[in-house]
DNA sequence: GTGGCAAAGTGGCCTGACCAGTTGAAGGAT
DNA sequence: ATCCTTCAACTGGTCAGGCCACTTTGCCAC
């Protein structure tokens, strides 16, 4: 008999869930053992190939390891969603990973499927909307760059480049560095953007890769003066 | 009885790396549909209960879809965003996105002070003396990249290569093709590492993003091979 | 102590069964 | 003939109970 018939939802993720969550809550600290199959199986009124698969389903997904013949343990190093500022990357270390990353994912997202660079177009337009309309431009440059990288067709580059612009845009200290955009510089990354994203949708890897990279360079240059100027 | 005892993994990472050649080799296409479990049981010589756990862990893996009453399906590409665990990314993608980013924390790292490079150095003295006391060098080989990330001297980067080897080892899929290295694409491994660690030390920063070029691709050659001999 | 041995506990895997949803084709109504 | 209903076959979903191999633990002899 499942514990509840009110979700429709396979008995193994709605198990799979409900350990996750004591994970997530504490109850279950990381390196702890968690309750035997059979035992968890009586608790939560299920069978235990039922728990079985929950647990694999959370092995594979990284979040407990199971030894056999011992037991079932949390794993150490589980994902937490909350970030260490502690040894953040500074905005510079950031800034040089970007080059290193995403000339790479420009010219991947013009080998793309038109659809895909379409959305890097579309992109394109409401920044470009977006400062017409005098409004702040920082979250659709961002939202540029990250269609760009999920355009490239590849999960683990486009999370790169979104952990990227968090570590960018999180911490104080590049915020100063926003600040010090002027208005000259604002128009100049317009065109920058748009020689990349034209180069995307024409379909031109090395022109892609090329635009991204002396857009970055740009970006770096700019900061490096604000910091003297201003 | 388990169709052979000469394999001391689990039966299910087994079957589930079984299933994965058949998806990677293309005999079976994406969006097609393949046997039934109780079928695969059958023609596998295990039980139902066993091919259900490997059908399992290629959904959480996002290889696969499981439709109720219908049948399981061959993913097409795209990892929908229903992924509530985690929306970590294929093994394939993580490679290559070490692809993009390794290289060149390789050339970085020949660049960097004696101190740095003597450090990658070491991580590799310790990878050979691991395996040749025969000791797992999965730990070791990861530290020996590590060190190649931290050398090249950006916190970004190293956080990056970081992740990718957390996204590789821990969470997904990618540990059913782990285990396909045979000796002697563990002796290549080996000698490639070894090759890396030379032209960093020689502070070739050229030769060092070649080397690890060359270790990445046949990295990903051996992991699209494997899987079939045993 | 200390080393070895046995029992308890745990995951690994199997057999067999029943239920619920999907699917597609047979058969009736229009 | 065409459309719709119905129903049987098929598929995944889940459960129950059982046996085996391995790890752990604690007792006992040394």
């Amino acid at each position: 008999m499942p514990f509840e018939p009110i979700e429709p939802r396979r008995l193994f993720r709605r198990i799979a869930e409900q350990i996750a969550a004591m994970i997530a809550r504490g109850d279950l600290p990381p390196g702890s053992r968690l309750p035997a199959e059979r035992e968890l199986a009586q608790r939560l009124n299920v069978s235990r190939p039922s728990v079985r698969e929950a647990l694999i389903a959370l092995e594979i997904a990284g979040l407990v390891e199971v030894r056999g013949g011992s037991g079932v343990y949390v794993r150490n190093g589980a994902p937490e969603p909350v970030a260490q500022p502690a040894d953040a990357p500074g905005p510079f270390d950031v800034l040089e990973a970007r080059m290193v990353v995403e000339p790479e994912c420009a010219a991947r997202a013009a080998r793309a499927e038109p659809a895909a660079r379409a959305a890097v177009a579309e992109a394109f337009g409401r920044m470009a909307a977006a400062r017409r309309a005098g409004r702040p431009d920082e979250d659709s440059d961002r939202a540029f760059h990250l269609a760009i990288a999920e355009a490239a067709g590849n999960t683990a580059l486009a999370r790169i480049v979104g952990g990227l612009w968090r570590d960018q845009t999180a911490p104080l200290a590049s915020r100063l560095t926003d600040l010090a955009v002027s208005p000259a510089r604002r128009r100049d990354n317009l065109a920058e953007h748009a020689a990349i994203a034209t180069a995307i949708v024409a379909g031109d890897a090395a022109a892609a890769r090329a635009a991204m990279r002396r857009h970055l360079s740009a970006v770096r240059r700019a900061r490096l003066q604000g910091l003297e100027g201003a």
